[in-house]
DNA sequence: CTGAATCCTTGTTGATACTG
DNA sequence: CAGTATCAACAAGGATTCAG
């Protein structure tokens, strides 16, 4: 893990479980953000799926992107992976309780974007039009 | 911007608006998700600073990713950049409502995985102590 | 003091190919 | 079907240096 982000806030005198959280929230954060985790989540709420239709619905993943991001979420708990032993192989992911909570979490900051998104892009238009000119 | 997801998206049927939205949620996800924002728009939380100020009290981070954390947030119009005409120059960073609006949101994810810590801890503990034995 | 420019190292993403 | 391994491309992060 990022033990110098660790070493750092014991320096700055936070404390050890405060610190372990912040790399938490970050991680989590971090994988909120990332390029497929929501779409995932979002696919998965309506209930569980296969590996190939995880790959179909969720438009440009590649194979190692999803397997990577199930992985992770699976670490996780958010999601269960069950492989059933059958030729040819089945697995199915479902969201758990856990996984369906952050789903929620995540949800109330998308929900955040919608109402600001026009604020913020015009923020964007605003600044991008002043500053680049770098003279 | 990502403008193959965009595609991607089209390609998918999702209408430009959405895809716009769902550019802009990972966007503003990504940056929460990000190794400084979040510290940042904390430090904020309390009142103005000024950069070294805020450099000093985030400890580790370079004045590099300081100041491309800050004009990002400032890009967005979640934080004002006020430069003072004087001589030494004094640059003052405060939190717009937008930004603590963002604030508060954040801090309701923040609140979730302080919540569910253990339980996410102890599921990776699990997960590692089964499955990294590749064979 | 504030912060942009440069160079370098590392981590992330994706295409492709291969295995059980 | 459900992945993993390998490799190449790229972006993020950081140390250092330079400038207004």
């Amino acid at each position: 893990m990022d033990s110098t982000l660790r070493a750092r806030l014991a320096a700055a005198g936070v404390a050890p479980e405060c610190a372990t959280t912040i790399e938490l929230v970050r991680d989590l954060l971090a994988r909120a953000g990332d390029k497929w985790t929501v779409l995932v989540v979002t696919a998965l709420a309506d209930g569980p799926l296969r590996f190939t239709a995880l790959h179909e619905r969720i438009a440009g993943v590649s194979q190692r992107m999803l397997g990577h991001t199930l992985r992770a979420l699976t670490r996780d708990g958010l999601v269960t992976r069950t492989a059933h032993a059958e030729v040819p192989p089945r697995v199915e992911y479902a969201l758990t309780p856990l996984g369906r909570s952050f789903g929620d979490t995540v949800a109330h900051t998308v929900r955040w974007v919608q109402q600001h998104r026009t604020e913020i892009l015009r923020n964007r238009e605003r600044f991008d039009g002043e500053a680049p000119p770098t003279g």
